[in-house]
This record gives C-alpha cells, sequence and structure tokens, in this order.
RNA sequence: GAUUCCUUAGCUCAGCUGGCAGAGCAUCUCCCUUUUAAGGAGAGGGUCCUGGGUUCGAGCCCCAGAGGGAUCACCA
C-alpha cells in the first residue's frame, strides 16, 4: 500500500466527483437489466440484435466523434462502437464528450443497450446508444494486451502480487480465470459421478478434540465456552467412518483439511481432499471405481478427452490404469527383492542404494523411502501402486494373504501420488494394536505418530462393515489437469506471509493529537507518519514547522511553542 | 531450514566502469466518424524494497533486514 495516491489515482477520484456534479452516480443502488453475454453474441451473431449487457470497460480509443471500447463480462470480452451522434442525439453532446471521453477510466462498470454489427474490419461490436455508469474504478488495472499473434505484451505476471491482490489477476488474466472454471468442472463431475451411484455427500468437523486420520502437525485453538483445545481437522477418515458404522452405504466429503507443516510449491497450509467411503467393498473394487471416477472427470474438465499435457509428457487417464505391488516395483526399480527381509537387511539395502537414513524410521519408513527415491518418479502413467507395508498404514486392513503387508493402494501419476486407498481396517482390537505401534514409534522420535482416538475405537467395536475408502488431493488434481507446477495456482487465496503495514498516514490522525486542521496536512508533509512524528521533540517540531511555513509562504499564523507542547500531551 | 536469484513509474522492463532517473504501454492535453497489441502531436508521473556503511558523489559497491521466485531439505 503506497501511502499517498497515485497521479493516475488523483485523477479519477476527480472523474468521480465531476460525475456527481453532472447527476451521475457513480455507484448506483439499481439493478441493470443484463440480457445478453459477450461470447454468447459473438457465436451467435445476428445483425441489428437489440442488446443489455454490463461489464469493465476494458479498453477505450476515442477517434474523434467516434470511439471503440472493449467490454469485458463474466463471459469473456466483446467490442463496442461509441458514435458521439448515436449515443447523443440531440444538441447537448456533454455524455459523449465529457462523460465517455473524459470520465470513464479502464476499468469502470457500464452497462450499454445498443445493437449488434460487424465493422469494415469484421469484429462483432456492439453500436451503443445507451450507457450507464455502474461502478467507478479509483485504481488502474494493469493493461494486459495480446497481439494478432497471440503475444501478450505488459502482462502481470508478479507472483506476489498476482497472489496476494488475485482480484487483479482474475480480471487482466483470462487463463487463470479458466484455471479456476476447470477446478470447479473437476469437483462437480465427481460429485455427479458419485451421486449417480446414490453416495451420500455429507460434512464432518473442521474443529476436532482429536486430530486424527492421518500423521501431520494440527493447528490448534482453544473454545472457551468449554475450555478445552480443539484441533483443526488434518483429516475427516475417522469420522467418515464413523458414519459406515452408523449404516450408510458410501459417504464422501470434499473437506478443507489443515496442517501445520511447511509451504512450498506442492504444500498449502489449508488444503482440499475429497474422501469416499464405501461399505461392503475391498481395495480391488475402489481400484476400479478409481479409474472409471478419474476417466469420467478428466473428460468432463478436458471437453471429453482422457488425455492431458503436461509439458512434453502426455497422459491418458483412459481406464484401466496399471496395476504394481510395491514389492515389484521396489525389485523392478532396484533390482532388490525386499520381500520377507528384517529391518537390519532393508537398512543393508538402503546403505547400498544410497538412501540417507536415521535410527528413528521404522521397517514401513525404509521401505518408503527406497520407494519414493527410486520408484516414484518413474510412474508417469496413472498407475495403482498396491500392497504398502503394514507400519505405514495402520488404518488400513491387513493383507488377505501377507500379514506384512497392507491392502493399500496409492495412484501415482506424473511421479507424484493423487489417492491413496485402503480396504478399511474394521477389527476394532487390531485397531486398537496398531494404533498401540503408533504410539510406540511416537515415543521413539516420530513425531509425526497419530493420536487414540477412543470413540473411534468405540465405534468400530458397535461393527463397522467390511469398507473400502479413497482418498484424492483435490489441488494436485486440478494442477495435473490444467498444467500447472504450483498449487497457489489453483487456489484463489493461496496463504502468503502478511504484506508489510505502511501506516497510510491521514490528516485527521494528526489532528486526533491537536494539531489544527490548517497545520495537519503540512506536519503529515514534513513528518509522513505520526509514529515518526511521535518521536520528534516538541521544540524541534516547532521550529521545523515555522521553517517549513516560511519556505513555503504559508498564509497561516506562525506556531508558538506552548502550542506545539500541547499536542505532545 | 539451506543455497541462489530478484525487488527501478499504474504494468512490463532497461539502466554501461559509481557521475543529471530511462523506454514501451497506461495516464493527461490537443487533433481525428469503422479502429485491431500500435493514428498524429505534446505533457505529467519516481520512498530506485527498508535501514546503515564506503565515497566528493550510490539505482549500481559493502553490511544488516523485509518480501518474493527457483532448487534442495522437511512434509504418507
Amino acid at each position: 500500500m503506497s501511502a499517498r495516491l497515485s497521479e493516475q489515482e488523483i485523477q479519477r477520484r476527480e472523474a468521480l466527483q465531476k460525475l456527481r456534479e453532472a447527476g451521475i452516480d457513480p455507484y448506483p443502488a439499481a439493478l441493470y437489466p443484463i440480457e445478453n453475454y459477450s461470447t454468447d453474441l459473438k457465436t451467435n451473431f445476428e445483425e441489428g440484435k437489440k442488446v443489455v449487457l454490463a461489464g469493465r470497460l476494458m479498453r477505450k480509443k476515442v477517434q474523434g466523434k467516434a470511439s471503440f471500447g472493449m467490454l469485458q463480462d463474466s463471459k469473456g470480452k466483446i467490442q463496442l462502437y461509441f458514435n458521439r451522434d448515436e449515443v447523443c442525439p440531440g444538441e447537448d453532446k456533454s455524455l459523449y464528450n465529457d462523460v465517455f471521453k473524459k470520465l470513464l477510466d479502464l476499468g469502470d462498470f457500464i452497462g450499454v443497450k445498443g445493437e449488434l454489427f460487424k465493422t469494415q474490419v469484421g469484429e462483432i461490436t456492439v453500436k451503443v446508444t445507451e450507457f450507464t455508469v455502474l461502478s467507478k474504478s479509483l485504481k488502474p488495472l494493469p493493461v494486459v494486451k495480446t497481439d494478432e499473434q497471440g503475444k501478450v505484451h505488459d502482462a502481470f505476471t508478479d507472483p506476489e502480487q498476482r497472489y496476494r491482490m488475485r482480484y487483479v489477476d482474475l480480471v487482466v488474466n483470462d487463463k487463470v480465470r479458466e484455471t479456476f472454471r476447470k477446478r470447479t468442472r473437476l469437483m462437480n463431475a465427481m460429485r455427479e459421478f458419485f451421486n449417480q451411484k446414490d453416495y451420500l455427500e455429507v460434512e464432518t468437523p473442521i474443529l476436532q478434540p482429536i486430530p486424527g486420520g492421518a500423521a501431520a502437525r494440527p493447528f490448534i485453538t482453544h473454545h472457551n465456552a468449554l475450555d478445552i483445545p480443539l484441533y483443526l481437522r488434518i483429516a475427516n477418515e475417522l469420522y467418515l467412518k464413523r458414519l459406515i458404522v452408523g449404516g450408510y452405504e458410501g459417504v464422501y466429503e470434499f473437506a478443507k483439511d489443515f496442517r501445520n507443516e511447511g509451504m512450498d510449491r506442492t504444500h498449502n497450509p489449508e488444503f482440499t481432499v475429497m474422501e469416499i467411503y464405501v461399505a461392503y467393498k475391498d481395495y480391488f473394487w475402489m481400484m476400479d471405481f478409481t479409474e472409471q471416477m478419474l476417466e469420467h472427470v478428466v473428460k468432463a474438465v478436458n471437453n471429453g478427452s482422457t488425455t492431458v499435457q503436461l509439458g512434453d509428457r502426455e497422459i491418458d487417464f483412459k481406464a484401466p490404469f496399471k496395476r504394481v505391488t510395491m514389492i515389484d516395483a521396489i525389485k523392478e526399480h532396484t533390482g532388490h527383492d525386499i520381500s520377507g527381509i528384517d529391518e537390519k537387511q532393508l537398512r543393508e539395502v538402503c546403505k547400498e542404494l544410497g538412501i540417507a537414513v536415521d535410527d528413528t524410521m521404522g521397517k514401513g519408513k525404509l521401505i518408503d523411502e527406497i520407494f519414493g527415491e527410486k520408484c516414484e518418479p518413474h510412474y508417469v502413467q496413472p498407475t495403482f501402486i498396491m500392497d504398502y507395508p503394514k507400519e505405514m498404514s495402520p488404518l488400513c486392513k491387513k493383507h488377505r494373504d501377507n500379514p506384512d503387508l497392507t491392502e493399500r493402494f496409492e495412484l501415482m501419476v506424473n511421479g507424484k501420488e493423487i489417492a491413496n486407498a485402503y480396504s478399511e481396517l474394521n477389527d476394532p482390537i487390531d485397531q486398537r494394536e496398531r494404533f498401540e505401534e503408533q504410539l510406540k514409534l511416537s515415543e521413539k522420535g516420530d513425531d509425526e505418530a497419530m493420536f487414540i482416538d477412543q470413540d473411534f475405537l468405540r465405534a468400530l467395536e458397535y461393527g463397522m462393515p467390511p469398507t473400502s475408502g479413497m482418498g484424492i488431493g483435490i489441488d494436485r488434481l486440478t494442477m495435473l489437469l490444467t498444467n500447472q507446477s504450483s498449487i497457489q495456482e489453483v487456489l484463489f487465496f493461496p496463504q502468503m506471509r502478511p504484506e508489510k503495514k505502511v501506516a497510510a498516514p491521514n490528516k485527521s490522525d494528526f489532528e486526533k493529537m491537536g494539531v489544527p486542521a490548517e497545520w495537519s496536512e503540512h506536519v503529515m508533509a514534513v513528518y509522513g507518519s505520526v509514529e515518526e512524528f511521535r518521536k520528534a521533540k516538541p521544540t524541534q517540531v516547532h521550529q521545523q514547522m515555522n521553517g517549513y511555513r516560511k519556505k513555503n509562504k504559508l498564509d497561516i499564523t506562525a506556531l508558538q511553542l506552548p502550542e506545539v507542547e500541547a499536542w505532545f500531551n
């Protein structure tokens, strides 16, 4: 925030004032009766059609008695043609000469009525017969232009400004608006897919007394009336499973989760996850379900295509996807068969592969390290990695054929995890033991081990049917489908460090201290802010201000020292 | 957290060996009745991120700090 108004801002405020003087309300209350949208008019052109539309004026090119403009509405842009004698049929030409030419700025919202025609160059244009000021814009928007070759000039690109002022980013960068539309299309398509199967969309607590369902550092807050700590959820898994206990066949939730960890290109402290749980299913069923669902979603976002271009890679979401067990993946990419070997041997393997390990790592973590380091990047096309070690998956059912493994899969796309699913653990006694193992891990130094949720165990004791659950990172999936490499590009308002606060100096702040109105402006000019002013001594201020008065030949009575001293009391 | 780069007009960016703060677009004034990122002529607009230091002189060099980007580490 700049403390002072720029020249352009001052000019816009003056224009605002002149509009008022001309009897035009720059912020009218009444609705504007929109009947048309820019892009619709362009796709279904009808010569002479009477139209009413509204939006921001994004280009203004005056050519004497005729002018061109560009109106940007929620759907796109359309050119406007203003002819002085059409806009002002009578003697009084001030609406064109003054209001349009001088008082309208780029970024102002206007409503226009007129008729459609094609210019000599063939551009579909609205010949304006009447325009209405709907909202005056007081700050200049960056002017982004695109030439015939599609090359963008003076683009608004600074990531800091784009994220801090997303509203500006959205106004001037069409592609950004499109990215977020795709995000919504993605979620709608997913929701549609689940609803067709009659699964129930639900909401579960964001404020949780025990942050369960995942291993991560939570945000903590406090409830005053109950005088207890509450945590922002790191996952909603345990609540959704309680609903399966309660008898629903399928439940899902699009959930904002919160994790108090580092921020980077793929992590934001709050992020969106879709989790779904379906009773009487196992993880094989869930693989089929997931690949069908994704194919459906990708088509919906991508206008029917199952392929997505990411740089020079083309990714095809056509079902079915490849399936590989974790042990086979490691065998394939490292040559080591880790099935049935113990922790000590695993450490040997890690050393041989040049993977850094430490003492707090258990068997599961070691295997995960090997996979993450040596295998994960190879899975570019959608691939299910199955059968994870038991230690890594405390909420997942033991593998039906191998007690060291679990019935878990992750979906890898472009070398990254997109979805995670289990045959859910529904044996309450096994679940209690797993939680206790987590407790031991945390005593060993793993600060991400899970808390024990006694109520969740009680729910399982009442009985949960065999269930399969799946979670999918909506932000990361959106990144994939919109070819974005940072999560900030798919979140409207990504977390940022707080903006540096520049105390915007204001005359009235000085007047509150007792500085008389005729002096306040000059004191502000000399000292800038109240804070700086307070640091000065009265004697110094007295001399400084009288010096300023003399230098600028101000027509104000000179200050007396006692007067100045009074300001500081 | 580490490394590294960036921060100059409303926007995008130049700025040489340390020597008067620059361009394009935007803005303002004048001219122009179908233009296409760009008609013509003229004008205004700056906390060079902040604070110190070196120097006759700092946008530029040095130190510290802020914000941001990238890479790495951390993070199922």
